[in-house]
RNA sequence: GUGGUUGUAGCUCAGUUGGUUAGAGCGCCUGAUUGUGGUUCAGGAAGUCGUGGGUUCAAAUCCCAUCUUCCACCCCA
């Protein structure tokens, strides 16, 4: 017998947990059309070269590649695998991989179906997707994302949206989240006037960081930029710039920075007619990583809860050129879910009445009961009741003991007393009460037992 | 990918400087109770000590490798 196991960084979901996690995309499902967007699919594998290069170096080193079938070796690199080149290898023997984000695939559906589709294009998609990466703290290696996005148009009137969904789904989560604002263009603008034009990835990744290395250490890595203390100081004080007006002087030179001013005065334009829960706040440091973003970032951290972001995204002006279609720009943000469902459980913010438990147990005695049984758990069926009928008659105690261990709030027994006068002995498994019900008012008894007890929420 | 950490019964964990037959709690099964669960009592089943090597008269215990867990870094949701 082998020992059952699961490869690493990947999970099973208890029925408690997968009703949870329904609780999760559900909400967030629910806002997603509230705003018209749409679900669309994508396939879980992807020809790699789809993939590859997309992510960056570190991306592609993350991406779970699937082995070719046949005799793949036949046509594999051997010189690759001589020389120990394990990339080049796993590319001679792997023409597919696991999507690593929905995004890429995404740019690819809107190129492929063009001509299907109408733009704007609002699209929203919740699928898992896979990285070999190392499992930790709130990372997984199979993991859901949510995303919503809508491609084929420039307003900013989708940024003031997508925020706005942000605040909408995590106050239905009853999260409290600061939602962070930031455009690349300021960035680009602040990169332009301290002479970083030509390191601007670099900087970006490298302020990123401020509130987890603090700004010393912020200064310290910028001179790695070969610029000077006093250039990298500039920076720091430009990042932590409150408003925009603050930035609009010192970008006087800079025509990418006062686009950017540009954007986020037209964004807040239409945001400030929004009625929002949730701080939304300008934050020149944030910049994410991701270097397909052009225009306005976002990012989500929950305020009541030590977690990385649960959420980010933003604008990019030509996704999907890497596929042959030029002038697509969108804009779209992601929700973390494994991330919320971690920040929810730790706070104990699921509601209370999430139940996986049936309402009704039948047990019996003996065949003629069971059947009985059967019988009458049908009816309940049709009529909406969630009741089940416990598969073997005779000892009570295992019959009860299931019924206690699976929380069902009912139990209905069936014995010759009950058969005889066509009634069901009706038990509240929460008070221990029970009283002989004649089965036309068993529904009734049950349904006015709701109403006016809530001592079933669990 | 780098560094650290973890693995013993279904679960949570004890297990002394290497030394008889590896333990506990919870859970599970049986009975006290042949029409009643969540309480109590009695009894019972259950482990190749992650895996593979090595050292030793002797390894859960020491060494090496490998897988896994969790954590930090890189990066990210």
């Amino acid at each position: 017998m082998m020992k059952p196991s699961l490869p690493k960084g990947i999970r099973d979901f208890l029925p408690v947990e997968v009703l949870k996690r329904k609780y999760i995309f559900d909400t967030i499902e629910k806002v997603f059309r509230k705003y018209a967007y749409i679900a669309i699919e994508t396939p879980t594998m992807e020809n790699l070269d789809t993939l590859t290069g997309k992510y960056g170096d570190e991306g592609d080193q993350l991406l779970f590649k699937v082995m070719n079938n046949g005799d793949f070796l036949r046509k594999s690199d051997a010189e690759a695998f001589k020389e120990g080149d394990s990339l080049r290898f796993a590319s001679s023997i792997s023409k597919r991989g696991l999507r690593y984000d929905l995004t890429v695939p995404f740019a690819r559906y809107v190129v492929m179906h063009q001509n299907d589709i109408s733009f704007p294009f609002k699209r929203y998609q919740i699928q898992p997707v896979w990285r070999a990466d190392r499992p930790q703290k709130g990372r997984y290696q199979e993991f859901y994302q949510c995303d919503v996005d809508v491609v084929g148009s420039e307003s900013l009137m989708y940024e003031a949206e997508l925020v706005k969904i942000y605040d909408e789904v995590f106050s239905e989560l009853r999260l409290e989240v600061e939602i962070k604002v930031n455009n690349r263009k300021i960035l680009a603008g602040i990169a332009e006037v301290s002479g970083l034009s030509d390191h601007f990835m670099e900087m970006t990744v490298i302020i990123d960081k401020l509130d987890k290395i603090g700004s010393e250490k912020v200064v310290e890595q910028l001179q790695g930029l070969h610029i000077s203390e006093d250039t990298a100081r500039g920076i720091i004080s430009l990042i932590g710039a409150k408003s925009l007006d603050e930035l609009s002087l010192a970008f006087r030179d800079s025509g990418v920075g006062q686009a950017g001013i540009e954007e986020l005065k037209t964004f807040h334009s239409y945001f400030d007619l929004l009625e929002c829960n949730n701080k939304v706040v300008f934050d020149p440091s944030l910049a994410r990583g991701l270097s397909y973003y052009t225009g306005c970032i976002f990012e989500v951290k929950s305020l009541e809860t030590e977690m990385g972001s649960i959420g980010g995204g933003g604008r990019y002006a030509d996704l999907t050129s890497n596929f042959g279609l030029k002038d697509m720009p969108g804009v779209g943000v992601s929700f973390g879910a494994e991330r919320i469902y971690d920040v929810m459980e730790e706070l104990g913010k699921f509601p209370e009445d999430l139940s996986i438990a049936p309402d009704l147990l039948f047990v019996c005695f003996d065949q003629a009961g069971h059947l009985k049984a059967f019988q009458y758990c049908a009816e309940l069926r049709e009529k909406g009741l969630v009741c089940d009928v416990y598969p073997d008659h005779g000892k009570m105690k295992k019959q009860m003991k299931y019924a206690d261990s699976i929380g069902v709030k009912y139990v209905g027994i069936i014995g010759d007393e009950e058969l005889a006068s066509g009634t069901v002995m009706l038990k509240n498994m929460r008070s221990g009460e029970q009283d002989a019900v004649i089965i036309e008012d068993l529904l009734m008894k049950i349904r006015m037992d709701y109403l006016n007890a809530d001592s079933f929420k669990i």
